[in-house]
DNA sequence: TTTTTGATTTGACGCTAGTCAATTTATGGC
DNA sequence: GCCATAAATTGACTAGCGTCAAATCAAAAA
């Protein structure tokens, strides 16, 4: 790994308070690579062999089972993922694809496994950051088991607009089938669920949403703290 | 606490490796109390104020949303709850009731976090048993994801059997309703999916559950370890 | 621009699981 | 043992969502 790229790694919310030298000996083994979109980075079932953090780019966290597939959650910039199987030392319980042409910080499973045993600050950022990982699948969970399709694309597209801004007009950050994957149910089925969101002032153009009556979409979504806000 | 109380909860596993003066440091300042069935031991959106250890008993936690409301997980003894909210310092995620008359051991918020933040034996202790409730929560959101209600069924009865040593009988560990609200689903469909299970020689008499043909019901559950594996 | 390929939308239909209501079966208290 | 109450079962019906197929639209390559 080149020099600036490790000035630039040691900035992540997984190192920290940890001593720079502890990071950048961490760092020296691990790589910096790019891959192209669609490429498997992590395969359920494997040996967790590196902690991946996604620098740039996004990955799709998924699982299969028989011939269903289902999406766990869609990752952006800063954040890593398969950290609870790297600490245990376990397999991985889900898999992993870039969806889009991707850089990803590849960190060896046992050199986190050194680092967690031996460095107090590491292992508290790793507990930490298990902790949020924690909370965003139970939110996901209740997500899922507490709400129909359409609430949780209201609540999606309420939570996207308030991430960008709150001015009422975003683009979707990834295509349609994507998110709905992500949403949790299948393309057909968003695409009339935004058809259905007509009367409460929802235009889409193409990956183009405009929320023109948010007060109206926030009556339909009944968004609450404990699943959508992604600070607490 | 009691002196012999003290002794006891040292072997949990949120505490292996931590010294044991550290512990009972931290025990002086909780309280090991029981409380009677159907009490809510914790509340959705409320500060965490304690970290709590199931010492005897059963306890629901469950989520509430509208006029919904799902069980996220039913835990026995030995296994703590709302860890992540406790680390984090931020409200409960979820609530939690005693299902049956428990003892719960509960050690305030601010001790975790003082001694998380002092003892590095404990805070590894957390991250372990946070990796360990993470990896359990993402089992969960893919046994709801990717199965349907005979699916997730099926491959309960295979684990429970499994649990209490595979002899192809067992009493189910509580009421049918709270086991169909575990599994994810009415308590009408819980007693059609059983009655269904019938040609595949699974025999239910009252409580009791048996099963004459494993490899007929796995058949239908399609067990995977990435779901079903508590070891993994 | 035209073609080609894939994404999206729309319609028709079926399956899974939830709801409501009526029984039947258990269970705890007396 | 008997009653009161709750749990569990069963039937009838419905809502939500998936699947399949056809039609339309959009983006990239030629």
């Amino acid at each position: 790994m080149r020099h600036e790229d490790i000035q630039e790694m040691q900035r992540l919310p997984l190192f920290a308070g940890v001593d720079p030298a502890r990071v950048q000996a961490m760092l020296r083994g691990s790589y910096l690579q790019r891959f192209p979109a669609h490429v498997e980075l992590v395969r359920e079932s494997d040996q967790a062999d590196f902690l991946h953090v996604v620098v740039d780019g996004q990955v799709e966290v998924f699982s299969a089972y028989r011939d269903r597939e289902t999406t766990v959650s869609v990752i952006g910039p800063g954040n890593s993922f398969i950290v609870a199987a790297v600490v245990l030392d376990r397999v991985y319980l889900k898999s992993a694809r870039a969806l889009t042409s991707a850089r990803i910080l590849m960190i060896p499973a046992n050199a986190v496994r050194l680092y967690f045993a031996e460095d107090a600050a590491f292992a508290r950022a790793l507990a930490l950051e298990l902790a949020l990982a924690y909370r965003g699948v139970v939110k996901e969970l209740k997500n899922q088991k507490l709400r129909t399709s359409l609430e949780r694309l209201a609540n999606w597209l309420l939570a996207r607009d308030k991430e960008t801004g709150s001015r009422g007009r975003f683009d979707l950050p990834f295509e349609k089938r994507t998110l709905a994957a992500r949403l949790g149910m299948a393309p057909e089925v968003l695409s009339r669920s935004l058809a259905s969101l007509v009367p409460h002032k929802v235009i889409v153009k193409g990956s183009e949403i405009q929320i023109h009556d948010v007060e109206s979409l926030r009556g339909l979504a009944s968004p609450t703290p404990t699943i959508d806000d992604p600070e607490i």
